[in-house]
DNA sequence: CTCAGATTCATTGTATACAAACAGATAAAT
DNA sequence: ATTTATCTGTTTGTATACAATGAATCTGAG
C-alpha cells in the first residue's frame, strides 16, 4: 500500500513527530490522494501501534523510557529465542546469506568515518539484513511478524546515528560470535549473544534519550 | 469499531472459515453498512493476520499444523517470560486479582459436566481472565499488546470444547503451581510451570487437528 | 474438440458528498 | 469577572459513484 508506506516513511524519518496532530484531510493533500485510502492506512498503522488514535485525528505515538525498556526487553526475548532457533534450523543456505549480510556489514563498518549520517544510514540498513537473516533461519515466520512489528519503534528514535566508530566495532566483533554459534549449532550460545548485542542498543537508545532530554531542559531553562 | 468486533467475532465462532472468499460488498450487505468501514475492519484484520488479502476479496487465514506450533512456541515464549516479571513486578493487587480469577476457574470446573459447550465457553473464557491477570502482572503493556495477538488463533480451532474432565483438573493445578510461584516471587518456577501450561494447550489442539484431518479423510474417501 | 481472443460481469480502488460530532470562539447572563 | 450557552468552522464517519482491474464465460478459428 502506498499511503501506509508514505505515512510509516514520514514518521521513520521524522517527518511527523509524537503529539504531532495529523488530519486526514492534510495528509492526503499532501501526497495527492483522497482520504479513503488514508484512513485505510491509518487503521493499519494504528493496529501496529506506531499511531494512536485522537479524539482529532491521529498522532504518532509517544514512546517513553518505560517503553523502550519494555519494547527492547521483548525483542531480546524474541530475537534471543529466534537466534536459539537458527542454530537449530539453519540450511547451509541460511547460513550463506547470513555470512553475505555479516560481510556487507563489515565493510560498511570499515568504510565508515565518523559521524558521517549517511554511511551510517546505511550500516543500520545492513545491520538489518543480518537480522532478518537470523530470524529466516530460525524458521518461525510468525515470530518473524512480530519481531518486524517490535524493531521499527527503535528506529523512530534515530538514536544510531550517534554511534562511534569503537561501538561499531564492537558490535561486528557481536555480530560474529553469533554467527559462529549458529554455524557450529550452539542455541544457547547465540542467544546469549544476540541479548549482549541487543541490549547493548537498548543502553545506547537509553543514554541518547537521556541526552535529548536534557537538551530539551535546556531550552526550556533559555525560555 | 463495529464491523471489525463483527467479523472478528464471526472468524471466532467459525461463521467465517479458510478459504472462504469474502467480498466488501457481500459484507456489506450483511451488516447493513457501506464498503467504507468495512474496508477498514479488512486492513485491521490484515495487520493483525487473522485474514489474508485475496486477488479478489479477503479471506480468513488457513493456519496449518506447523503455523500451530509455531504460535504456540511464540505464545510459550511470551506467557513464560510474563509470568517470570510477574514474579518480580506483581503487586499486592495483582495478585488479588489473579486469585480472584483462579478462584472463577476452579469454581466452573467443579460444576461443569461432561461435554458441555456452555460450561466449557465459560471455562475458557475463566481461563483467559487468569491468564489476562498474570500479563497485567508482569508490568509490561507491549508484550501484552502482542500476546493478545497470539492468543486469538488457538480461539479460532475451537479445541477446548474437546476436553475432558481430568484434563481441566489438571490445569487446574497447574494454574495453581503458577499462582503460587508468582506468589513467593519464584520468576523461574512461574515461566516454567506456564511453559507447561501452554505445552498441554499445544498437544490438546494438535491432537484436535488430527482428529478433524482424520475425519476430514474418512469424507474424502466416502466420495 | 480445443485453444486463443474478445466480451461481460463482479469486485476492488479511489474520489466525492454530506451528515454528525467536536473544538474553539464569541456572546450573554449572573 | 466568571461561567454558561450558542454559534461556527473543522474533522471525522459513512454512503455513493465511477473508473480500473481481473475472472469467468462465450465465441470463432484451426
Amino acid at each position: 500500500m502506498d499511503a501506509y508506506e508514505f505515512i510509516k516513511d514520514a514518521i521513520i524519518e521524522g517527518k511527523f513527530v509524537p503529539g504531532m496532530r495529523l488530519a486526514e484531510e492534510s495528509l492526503a493533500k499532501e501526497m495527492n490522494l483522497s482520504r479513503t485510502p488514508i484512513r485505510e492506512a491509518i487503521r493499519q498503522l494504528e493496529a501496529e501501534g506506531l499511531v494512536i488514535p485522537l479524539k482529532r485525528g491521529v498522532s504518532v505515538r509517544h514512546f517513553t523510557k518505560d517503553d523502550i525498556r519494555q519494547i527492547y526487553d521483548l525483542r531480546t526475548l524474541l530475537e534471543g529465542y529466534a537466534a536459539s532457533q537458527a542454530a537449530i534450523h539453519r540450511t547451509e543456505n541460511d547460513l550463506v546469506e547470513m555470512e553475505k549480510a555479516n560481510i556487507l556489514y563489515e565493510e560498511a563498518i570499515n568504510q565508515h568515518v565518523e559521524s558521517d549520517m549517511d554511511s551510517l544510514k546505511d550500516i543500520v540498513r545492513v545491520n538489518q539484513k543480518f537480522h532478518e537473516a537470523i530470524v529466516t533461519a530460525s524458521k518461525n515466520e510468525h515470530i518473524h511478524f512480530h519481531i518486524s512489528k517490535v524493531v521499527v519503534v527503535p528506529i523512530v528514535f534515530r538514536s544510531f546515528y550517534w554511534y562511534n566508530s569503537f561501538q561499531l566495532k564492537q558490535s561486528l566483533e557481536v555480530h560474529k560470535t553469533i554467527l559462529e554459534a549458529i554455524k557450529n549449532r550452539e542455541p544457547e550460545r547465540a542467544r546469549i549473544g544476540m541479548h549482549e548485542h541487543i541490549y547493548q542498543g537498548r543502553d545506547h537508545v537509553l543514554k541518547h534519550l537521556e541526552q535529548i532530554k536534557n537538551i530539551h531542559l535546556l531550552k526550556e531553562e533559555e525560555k
